[in-house]
DNA sequence: CGCGTGAATATGGTATGCCTAATAACAACT
DNA sequence: AGTTGTTATTAGGCATACCATATTCACGCG
């Protein structure tokens, strides 16, 4: 089946960047999105030719596209064997949450030392965002405003290496911090820490805003662990 | 066909890891020992073509290390340009090191709260080789002894995630920390540091420790900003 | 003499095919 | 009937061939 059509169908797709253009990296923002979505589970098999078809694509692209989220931990090869959705245990995301805490704290250091007053005001409509959103069922886009917040906060320093580096610690840890952000004691403890991480930010209390989150952070780690040992294991299909 | 032989050859390899035989790996491996060495200077481009014959492999594995090396920030791609080796500006070098700096500090808490007295005589013993090769003319053994000193506290922590990061930054600053350390009041600094590190990490001196490995590392910062201005712009092809 | 345009060449991007290794199923022997 | 060996199938690793595009050089025109 030589289906040229559904080349050229990717091919059609706007480049919206310079270098965004490389099919592998289009083909990794396919699969990291379906992470997100759960079209893709942690421990999920990655075949080649099953899921190069199912894009429409070849073997090549999709094994490179393979190669960049295992080199940011979002899959894991072994030799002969498919790659599979990273399942990160318990310790993992604990260990991932810690240096989170970290990487955020130096990011509130930073922006209260040297974001500007738009920059932080532009964090403020984010959360002004949360509050709007936060009675919405919609946990989903509850959640994205919640990371968009944090996002944005490690995006005013300016620092690049951090940015990148945050970016891709959230990446890996999308699913726990949606599932901690799904508990019911989720949503009360994130608003508070977020009004203090605003409030703080303002004020360019550098001390006190890295303090927040850090603990939002921490607080994280204690609510995934009480999920992760409620549930056990046995995640119903 | 049983060729019992062959099968115990194979067997009778150490395994050092479970996935460290595929091809791009070891291409990986090669290209930033080079980078080390500097038989691959920032700047320099690394043709496909080129490159893959001279190693003896095809150009497909070549690109997945290429893939590795540009999702580690040591190569960088443009859309139709050869990847050329990362040549990070001092903002660049700036922003990394302010993270790595913020890296070791969290290390240097965590592994004074949870390693063992058999780690920290073991990073002991790295300190008293650099002490043993300080006056060694070997500015390479030297630094590399230094950067297994920054490693082994790293690795003491036991954090995967933190050890992971910590090997990606050390790796894109490894050319700038060696300038650092080649610097004539390099060597002297560091050994002061490193004699207050090992104390505070014998005594368990989380914030102590802490304190000293990001002054440490902001030195460094100091010191590439004025080896860098005064080298100015005229690295001789 | 300079600038612009077109063609040729080189280089990265993609597809496909072959090779090797692992796994599972089936058969034969104990 | 159970266990072991062998074979077939499947899937990933690598090599190679093809394609699209960008860059550069040359030629011609202004």
């Amino acid at each position: 089946m030589t289906d040229t059509s559904a080349n050229k169908a990717v091919s059609d797709l706007p480049l919206p960047s310079l270098s965004r253009q490389r099919l592998a990296d289009q083909i990794a923002d396919i699969l990291r999105e379906q992470m997100l979505t759960g079209a893709l589970r942690p421990g999920d098999p990655i075949h080649e030719r099953d899921t190069s078809e199912a894009i429409g694509v070849s073997r090549t692209p999709l094994r490179e596209a393979i190669l960049i989220l295992e080199a940011e931990g979002l899959v894991e090869t072994s030799p002969a064997r498919s790659p599979i959705v990273a399942d990160p245990s318990l310790a993992d995301l604990s260990d991932l949450l810690l240096v989170l805490a970290t990487l955020e704290g130096l990011a509130g250091e930073l922006t209260c030392a040297k974001a500007s007053d738009a920059q932080i005001a532009a964090i403020r409509t984010l959360y002004q965002r949360m509050v709007d959103t936060n009675d919405d069922p919609d946990t989903v886009a509850f959640f994205r405003t919640d990371m968009a917040f944090h996002r944005a906060i490690v995006e005013a320093t300016g620092n690049q290496a951090l940015i990148k580096t945050h970016q891709q610690y959230n990446a890996r840890l999308w699913r726990a911090r949606y599932m901690s952000s799904r508990s019911r004691m989720g949503r009360i403890e994130t608003m508070r820490d977020h009004a203090d991480m605003i409030r703080h930010l303002e004020a360019r209390d550098a001390v006190a805003t890295a303090e927040v989150l850090r603990r939002h952070l921490m607080q994280a780690i204690a609510n995934i662990t009480r999920i992760l040992e409620t549930h056990s294991h046995g995640p119903a299909s």
